[in-house]
DNA sequence: GAAGATTGAAAAGTCAATCTTA
DNA sequence: TAAGATTGACTTTTCAATCTTC
């Protein structure tokens, strides 16, 4: 049977999505929205929406929405950006840091469960084949 | 810096997907229409729709819809069942015929450009290794 | 009542056009 | 004119409700 190389690349990367999503949709988070509270959270202040945007690999008018949702789930809010006034800044909230941390936790027990099967040198020879392909810079791998 | 293995696996498969869709939307394809034309030829007659749900492993609304796209394409028509009258069969026309094997060519040009800096052994290690997560039973992998 | 299909609404994303400000 | 953000239209997917047929 044989299963082509290709297709196994978008099953576990779906398989790795829904262990996500699924763990995450329990406390009302997803990939896209944990992503924009680590970059908040990471970057410790305020950030304009196109850096967002540029950060998270998505159109601008995605971000618009992403924020939108966030903002109305009381995880962000946007603050006037005082050097430019046609920016507009995200600021995470205290609910938005307590809801990163719950992220952060799901997003460990999810990882934890898809890598059972794999020892420290699967992962090793796993992460050096994959890191051609998404074309990441390898940077130190060691 | 160390990119963990999730963000790799989530990354290739989108970089697999756009591949793919970059390429078959040259042809006016998606992965998903490929993928019904394929069952279609595949099987040789006409598929119920909630077969094609089953094996595409998606959901039912979303066979409905993806059927209408490529019904209005002529890819595909719609015929009832005979043995079932709630039941409703996608036959492929000709020119969904002739589309797969476009489709099938433009998805080998994808193949072939994305895993260009593979060795056959790099490609098995691979294969192996995602095999195990992408929980495919992994039937004859020798 | 349960199975097959459809419909309508919502999530998440892209693109093109628009509006305000630099 | 160009940059930042938003809006509206469209795509693809899921979910919940509905309708017909078994």
């Amino acid at each position: 049977m044989e299963a082509p190389l290709w297709k196994l690349l978008l099953k576990a990367g779906q398989r790795v999505e829904a262990a996500f999503e699924e763990e995450l949709g329990g406390i009302g988070l997803s990939l896209s929205k944990l992503g924009v509270l680590k970059m908040l959270v990471d970057e410790g202040e305020p950030i304009p929406l196109s850096r967002l945007a540029g950060k998270l690999a998505c159109v601008k008018s995605n971000v618009t929405q992403l924020v939108d949702r966030l903002e109305t789930e009381g995880l962000v809010v946007r603050v006037d950006d005082p050097a430019d006034r046609r920016s507009v800044l995200a600021a995470i909230t205290d609910a938005g840091r307590e809801r990163f941390l719950a992220g952060v936790e799901a997003s460990q027990k999810a990882e934890t469960r898809l890598f059972l099967g794999y020892s420290d040198e699967d992962r090793r020879a796993l992460l050096e084949l994959l890191c051609r392909l998404a074309d990441c810079g390898c940077p130190d791998l060691k």
